[in-house]
DNA sequence: GCAAATTAATGATTTATTCAAG
DNA sequence: CTTGAATAAATCATTAATTTGC
């Protein structure tokens, strides 16, 4: 049980790491040199750029400049997914029914129905739970607070307030009322990204430069 | 914008929605031994029990009075990753070398490389980048606050200090200097619990009850 | 020496925040 | 202003270290 404990001299160190190829979604920039952060921000959506998740030795600098030029303008599917009203429906109807965290089957499954109304993607549906659970929570939230604040004020009539806000604004216990289960996983989202990425012609990524820490 | 303002005649309710076949990982505790990192492979990761997602409303309990007693306790061998020395070797050089969040592509990559040395998939790569720089951040703030509160303090004679300790304890910034870019994705980590878990029987799964709100 | 019991690390999830497109 | 997308913080849970009693 004890861990592989063999000196730190690495030997990986030896291997032949260098450059790997694969292929994706780099459209060009194919050169991007480090250039401070000017118009480095070029790397637009998909471009990739080891050295754009290098932090820059230097400093923070968080230049903000307008990003993306005319670079990579997204990708593929660049724009974000615009949902139609069936689709919202559906997911609202899920919602209602309980589901809050889908597993990756069933946002494969829902995605696979959803994409009868509309491109769409599991990424999509992924974030829609996420997001809309976490601001009807806020809502909740600033609802009791705001005039649920005093208890005497509520105003039992409104048909909304249901076992969910009797609840409380208790938040964890929503959809994991004991221990948790490891059960969700990011969706096959990216299969779909990465399918229309692999279009995209091969391109050599150093991923383990071989220069020395150096710096 | 404008909800589901369309009338609660969904025409999506018509659709053959009913049960879908899918299927995976509920292996129910095979007992999951604590091998060492070897001969893992099992590993399905997920449990699913869609009543646990389904928050047990007044909704039509068909029978989900106790929905996780001894249901899915499962979990699976669901034997977490076990890192090995060289697999942390590596994945630290990266790590001072500056990578912080790595993209789709480079996990990939870094998943292939780290595979020589014992198994591991693209989500374990995703985790460690996750977890090593909120912890070295918090390490760092701990720091700072317990002893380096006063900044003349500190000692710079010790050599771990780098150009990361210098930077300060900033948060945000540390990678994405400029804006925040469209730029990782949660890798094709599921590929593989999806590949494994295909494996398994079909079961089947209701996504879509078909009963209504009944409420 | 060795397991059960306890603690320390750290892998894996979920929740909260933030950013920016439309 | 709404909300899709993404990241960071907080939290949970499991495994390895370790301590302890025999």
């Amino acid at each position: 049980m004890v861990h592989n404990q063999f000196p730190r001299g690495l030997l990986w160190e030896h291997e032949p790491l260098s450059s790997l190829t694969l292929g994706c979604c780099n459209r060009l920039r194919p050169l991007a040199p480090k250039l401070p952060h000017t118009a480095t921000a070029a790397a637009a959506t998909t471009a990739f750029d080891l050295k754009s998740y290098i932090r820059p030795e230097s400093g923070p600098r968080k230049s903000d400049h307008k990003p993306e030029t005319a670079q990579v303008e997204t990708l593929p599917g660049g724009t974000r997914w615009n949902p139609t009203q069936e689709q919202i429906g559906l997911l609202e109807m899920l919602y209602r029914r309980g589901m809050r965290t889908p597993n990756a089957q069933q946002i494969e499954q829902i995605t696979a129905q959803l994409e009868k109304y509309g491109k769409i993607e599991g990424k999509n549906v992924f974030y829609w739970f996420q997001n809309h659970k976490a601001r009807e929570r806020q809502k909740q939230k600033r609802n009791s607070l705001g005039l649920g604040h005093c208890p005497r004020t509520y105003t039992p009539t409104i048909a909304t307030i249901t076992a969910d806000s009797i609840r409380g604004h208790e938040e964890r216990e929503e959809d994991s009322p004991k221990k948790r289960k490891c059960r969700t996983w990011m969706p096959e989202c990216l299969e779909e990204d990465k399918r229309h990425c692999k279009e995209e012609g091969d391109k050599t990524l150093e991923l383990f430069p071989l220069h020395p820490e150096g710096r």
